[in-house]
DNA sequence: TGATTATATAAGTGAATGCGTATATATTGA
DNA sequence: TCAATATATACGCATTCACTTATATAATCA
């Protein structure tokens, strides 16, 4: 049986990782295809997907098919926890608006 | 150097752990002992032990001691993201309450 | 249809981590 | 000072986990 507080630490154990933690930040600013959060972070594609694949399993975040891209975005308007975290992270705004944009 | 993206993933990821988030649930009724802690949580005294020794580098908790038992309790004041969480962990007071308390 | 681009999945590897057992340190009280 | 109790540390082990490389799937466009 799944109790509440083994959810919790489940959702912060996956918002506990510097990686994960970062792209929830960018998500923040606005929805971003996995190429933008790969040129934003500077890793392989391959890992972005699958902390992608976390943070949609906990239903942190959703994703949008938009043509060959696909967008992902957050859903945490029904989580105040991790809205509070969100509040407390530092703005990523002006990385995000320099992104090259190709994807579109 | 040390972001606070990063600071804040390492104190997320201390909560993530289903043993230290229920940890943290006790503390959050008031002070406990390692003895009282280990008794409520039916593990080992130096898994406890060295669970609040992560709590206390990440200035979640602080210790005092009185005589031979040393009392934790939550530093969190400074911490709203953190008091967030606590305000969503669910009440484990009838527990603490049934302590023998046989601590002093 | 074939080439290109975007994304996902598979498999392997090294590091981090949670917990147990054993032992050390510290405090109290006879 | 010695025994008992409380807590911390050391060490080993099994598991988890983040990341890389390689490959598969999916969509677009010529």
């Amino acid at each position: 049986m799944e109790q509440p507080i083994d959810d919790m630490a489940e959702r912060l154990k996956l918002l506990g990782d510097k990686t994960r933690l970062t792209i929830v930040a960018y998500l923040k600013e606005r929805a971003l295809c996995v190429c933008d959060i790969v040129e934003l972070m500077h890793t392989s594609q391959p890992n972005i997907s699958q902390h992608l694949r976390k943070l949609k399993a906990a239903g942190i975040v959703n994703e949008t098919r938009k043509g060959q891209w696909i967008y992902y975005s957050l859903t945490v308007d029904d989580k105040p926890y991790i809205q509070e975290i969100l509040r407390h992270l530092p703005s990523l705004k002006e990385q995000v608006d320099q992104l090259k944009n190709t994807c579109d």
